[in-house]
DNA sequence: TTAAAAGCTAGAGTGTTGTCTAGGTCAAGT
DNA sequence: ACTTGACCTAGACAACACTCTAGCTTTTAA
């Protein structure tokens, strides 16, 4: 039931100093228990916690604002609103990178496709000597 | 046509240290033009040049990827091979980014939910004391 | 019993991506 | 003449999120 921060690091991905730190950062719901020895003991409860948290930085949320969160429910009730808030407009952010993204992957999916076109023409023979309508700059190298 | 630095800050939303930052850094196919008197003067391909950058690093290419990039286009023909190489491992890191931040989504979205459900409830009355099933270590205070 | 492995704290160091400052030039308007 | 504003270079500084080091204690396995 209890883990090692070396067990932690093993199931969560984060290192053992990545763990310290998040600690340090306020990142944890509550600070972790100790052994007599000084040494952490995390919960199933801690994992699943990190586990969010991890969740909430892979979608861009920067630690500020986890800590935030934290300290909301850290708080306990009363504050619903306010973690509500802050979970939607993370919910939004993320609709947002996901659009840019997808905008991004049609720009680069349409490179790639040039791409394919010139250098499938060019096995057979290499006729072709730019980039011209995938590149900018190299565009027919002049004015 | 010509542009000055100011203007293709203005058009690309980058602040005009990061266009000499980014020259500095080589991220220009060709070192920008200058007028007698050494100010910068940009093309149209400059800046089409610098949106397809900016595309690159929104989707998360780091800065040396987008100069390798840029350096093969600078040596001309030849490595094609090599771009298309690039550009697709781009398009699966893309791919992979998408995937991670739906899954993201998806649970953000759930967390959401229950919290809208928890606040629906509470606007009646506030029956409801924690985020059981939304927090882990808040889960029932308790071993 | 002793050596390796794992943990601890405090704090320094790092990589990335810019941003800002200092000190200066140049052109235009008043 | 003088101020304002845009531009220049070189280089310092900064935010973010870790990562690593030093110096120490404790646990575990041989």
């Amino acid at each position: 039931m209890g883990l090692s921060i070396g067990q932690v690091a093993e199931r969560t991905g984060l290192s053992v100093h990545a763990l310290r730190f998040y600690e340090r950062e306020g990142l944890l719901a509550d600070p972790v228990r100790r052994e007599s020895n000084g040494r952490r003991v995390y919960s199933e409860d801690d994992v699943d916690w990190l586990a969010m948290c991890i969740k909430f930085r892979s979608s861009g949320m920067p630690l500020d604002t986890i800590r935030r969160y934290t300290e909301l429910v850290r708080q306990g009730s009363g504050n619903e609103l306010d973690r509500l808030d802050l979970l939607r407009s993370h919910q939004d952010y993320i609709t947002a990178q996901l659009e840019d993204l997808q905008e991004s992957l049609r720009v680069i999916t349409h490179k790639v496709s040039i791409y394919e076109e010139h250098v499938a023409a060019g096995t057979a023979s290499c006729l072709w000597t730019d980039a011209s309508s995938t590149e900018g700059p190299a565009r027919a190298s002049s004015a």
